[in-house]
DNA sequence: CTGAAAGCGCTAACAC
DNA sequence: GTGTTAGCGCTTTCAG
């Protein structure tokens, strides 16, 4: 940096002046010291001035995996809103794990990152404080709760459930039946899904919770086993539009017409949604959505002047996409 | 920090090689400066740390959007990789974009990451000879070629191509044709299946190539075309799983026995290759080992004693995965 | 509009 | 084993 000030003729101020706030300086002087820099070649170092200015200009994100599509639709929305606003994204993987979101909060803070993008609300011991203590902005998404840590920008997935049952029920569906996975949200999906059965005065729901990760294997005993508690099911909730497919070739194999025989539901919107035979009926989540939110949310209290905002909570919601399957 | 040595009764450097160097302290110093850390609740700043030692333990990678999976694959593998050996990931995106794709390096170099890892091996002009004068590691993924920057990781689609086409001539097939899409890699896939052909002394191999992004709307079309052009095509190698998935959808809607009277072969051996009935003959990429390479040669580069090593090129080649439709 | 001085919080090199 | 000294390369005051 110094020989850039040397070669434009000015003080180091000038030539960061230059980089950071070119309107204060004097376009004369701005263009010596830009073209020093293209002349030398100059890259500042971010570090440093991280460091001096105590903002890193980075926002840590942590997902379970970013393998999977819906994460990773997140992930991309907020890199890019970040990067419009002149913010990195340093990306953690939990691997579904605690103690490794324990562990990444701390490189997190320990790179003074300037805000938290987590996935989920349930969360390990202590990061709710440590946070909240560090006082940086965080967003919590891909959830809904009354008790965010500081913003929040999710859906309610028993929502999504309700929402699903109640469209089954409505075409006339009476016999319903869930395929999901062992895990929190796909519970909470099955709860509303059943609330909504339970509400229109139908049976009980059976379902099956496949240890996760759930195969499309696991998909033809999950359907055996469905049918012999229920045999006569007449419309099937699956937790993700992967597991659906599964269940409409599983139906095809049998020769089961859907939706005559068994109205199929996926979840997700996923592109095999539309590639398959018959299209799946099912509900979308707007992944990238979240993550420009969370984005926005994150760039609006760093631009903020630091005054303690209140929390902000956005239900995206989720969207039924009537297609054939069901 | 000098807050944690005043507590524990001893000097800056001492804290800092409790955290950084252990084994070099008495065992009750250690945990002394270890009891006042916990006290404290002090998060050590790896920004101070990087300016001070320079090196930041974080390492830039680019890919074209993160919400590809076969992408999602690698960076998934190399963000644990890496996060093993103590460094982070910074994630950009160039949304296939050689300018983004050199903006992004800029901020890299500009982080003063200690490395950075590319996916393919075109890229924006200048990037070349900027980051061969950086002087830090570079690993190019995804793809082949005898000029790397500095060291790769990948397979060669002209190879994987060769092979699907040598797979179907072998099990007997003659009219060989092509769904793919506008793009290099692509292209390259359809060279190498033109070549086995060619080979075998097989007529011409007609091909269709959807403008990206390729969805599964466009297979219809697609395979109409074909027929059009040859009407008794009886093998059908697809540029991905997806495009293979939909043309199941497609023969089944058509009353096509699969692989009876059209073999499909797919690309990438994704979730749907199993989902889909029948299963899917496919070739599979490894991506995670890709990630999981270019995370290790990174480390071994990164822990080596500073001498330039010799560039290293791994092929980690295409599996063939046999299954139903072909 | 520009500059001088004083750090940001840590680590490297060298002593003891 | 531990401490002292001197920066890392920038930004933030505060002057002018």
């Amino acid at each position: 940096m110094s020989d850039v000030a040397a070669a434009a003729g000015v003080s180091l101020v000038t030539v960061s002046r230059a980089i950071n706030s070119p309107d204060q300086l004097a376009s004369e002087t701005l263009s010596a010291v830009r073209n020093a820099i293209e002349q030398l070649g100059y890259v500042p170092n971010l570090t440093a001035g991280s460091l001096a200015s105590s903002r890193s200009r980075i926002v840590g994100a942590m997902v379970p995996t970013i393998s999977n599509a819906v994460f990773a639709e997140t992930i991309e929305a907020l890199t890019q809103t970040l990067g419009e606003g002149g913010y990195q994204l340093l990306l953690g993987q939990t691997s579904y794990r605690a103690d490794d979101e324990q562990r990444l909060v701390d490189v997190f803070l320990g790179r003074r990152v300037d805000g938290v993008v987590l996935t989920g609300i349930t969360h390990a011991p202590g990061l709710r404080d440590r946070l909240q203590r560090s006082g940086i902005p965080v967003v919590e998404t891909w959830d809904m709760t009354g008790r965010p840590i500081d913003m929040l920008v999710g859906f309610s997935n028993r929502d999504a459930g309700y929402l699903a049952g109640e469209y089954l029920l409505g075409r006339g569906h009476r016999q319903l039946a869930f395929i999901g996975a062992q895990e929190d949200r796909s519970r909470q999906r099955l709860e509303g899904f059943r609330a909504a059965a339970e509400a229109a005065g139908v049976g009980a729901v059976p379902a099956q919770l496949i240890a996760p990760p759930a195969a499309m294997v696991d998909v033809r005993p999950a359907l055996d086993a469905l049918v012999a508690q229920a045999p006569g099911i007449d419309a099937l909730f699956c937790n993700n539009d992967l597991l659906a497919a599964g269940v409409l070739f599983e139906c095809a194999r049998r020769g089961w017409s859907v939706p005559g025989r068994l109205a199929v539901m996926g979840f997700g919107d996923q592109p095999i949604a539309q590639a398959s035979f018959p299209q799946l009926t099912t509900l979308r989540v707007h992944g990238r959505r979240i993550g420009e939110q969370a984005g926005q949310l994150l760039l609006g209290r760093l631009a903020g002047t630091g005054e303690p905002q209140a929390a902000t909570a956005v239900d995206i919601g989720v969207e039924l996409v009537v297609r054939d399957s069901a």
